[in-house]
DNA sequence: CACAAAAAAATGGCATGCCATTTTCCGGGT
DNA sequence: ACCCGGAAAATGGCATGCCATTTTTTTGTG
């Protein structure tokens, strides 16, 4: 391997960014529990770097709403309410009907023939029950979608939510009838984007994504009762 | 005031953040100019703090993709290209659209008063010609119905993204024809508000602020070539 | 003079130490 | 037992210094 520098989106060029993914990468998965208090020394004893990378890390993730910083007072894993998640996927929706509208726009055979395959790939998981690989299919799809759209903006913008959506491992467990439309719901989708009928794509996308949020917020009230 | 937890305009809080401040506001104002090097320690000399909240700062500039940080390398202002404009601004008019769309389905006696009072004063002062307190007003109502959407996540992200969508001071270089039309999107707006016709204000927003998008976007365009 | 190599300067990344503020804990008074 | 006040510990904010990498300047050679 050449030494080279010009890969973009690598990870963990500096410490502090390496510190940030592994602290988001933990508090998504659950490890760190909202209300949690991140201590400087105590990271910086585990991962053994010094403070300041750390302290430049704790900065990203509050810019990024996963922690709360109080001056002098440390940060804390920020809470994550069944109400913010509707409030998150309110947004998101907006965010990924634009990117279905752009990508029915500037559609390609090329794009569709992609979209297509990831589509029936799901179906098949779906269809043979394999719950996992087809919610790792789900995300595929959407993302690329998002990624097609041409529009880094929107793509960084719909990342940085994501972050925050993800938060948990709620989306697994949900309701065989939601999951029942949320498969028809992509065919919608597939079938706009057939169509080149972008104001259909936009629509049936944002519906969509506003019934995940919904749902989300079902299983986070439930768990929050229990 | 409500005792909101969220509210971010408290001053002085950390240094970094008050560094983040300053430099976010050179940037807007031009004073950095794109591909201008920020080099930590003539800043830190010319601030008279250390290092330190400086290297913060960068970080979460560059988290609002103000400037680009290379390792190794140090800063640069990341340049404002007009394509960039437009793409900013698709995603802003997304928000917004959405931000409309939830004001209208919430909307109340006391804030669709208090949108008529703004939307007067911003008529007063365009047929007066006052056209600096015109924008202002223009800006005053935008942020109000991004503030009464009651999403702190469309909030912030909105926030976010303005940041880098003012950068310049182009907004008040409009040619009259498309003043003539923004103002009559702006009271096509208040007659959705009035109507209560949510779908109508989200449409008639969206397309505002894509227009916007597109005159920024002329305007940097014949800046750039001159 | 052109060009390349090497030295020097610039610059950023990180570790560490000191100080300010906050939090925790403990003892005395009621 | 309870509350209050102050000391001690915890914790974060910032300054400073050292090292690695990059950039610039200098120098040597054809």
């Amino acid at each position: 391997m050449s030494k080279g520098p010009d890969t973009k989106s690598e990870h963990a060029t500096t410490g502090a960014e390496h510190v940030a993914a592994i602290l988001r990468d933990r508090i998504v998965k659950g490890e760190l529990a909202p209300l949690d208090r991140i201590v400087e020394r105590r990271l910086s004893a585990e991962l053994m770097v010094s403070r300041t990378p750390i302290r430049e890390a704790l900065k990203l993730l509050e810019a990024d709403g996963l922690i709360e910083i109080n001056l002098h007072r440390g940060a804390l894993v920020s809470e994550y309410r069944p109400e913010e998640a509707l409030l998150l996927f309110d947004v998101i929706a907006s965010l990924e009907a634009l990117a279905a509208r752009r990508v029915t726009e500037t559609m390609t055979a090329d794009v569709l023939r992609q979209l297509e395959d990831l589509h029936g790939t799901m179906l098949d998981h779906h269809r043979a029950g394999r719950t996992n690989d087809y919610f790792d299919m789900n995300t595929v799809i959407h993302d690329f979608i998002i990624k097609s759209c041409a529009n880094p903006v929107l793509i960084a913008t719909h990342q940085r939510l994501m972050i925050r959506a993800r938060r948990g491992r709620f989306l697994a467990i949900m309701k065989p009838e939601r999951l029942e439309q949320a498969v028809t719901e992509h065919e919608d989708l597939m079938q706009a984007f057939r169509n080149g009928n972008a104001q259909q794509a936009s629509e049936v996308w944002e519906t969509h994504l506003r019934h995940t949020g919904e749902t989300i917020t079902e299983v986070l009230t439930s768990q929050s009762v229990s």
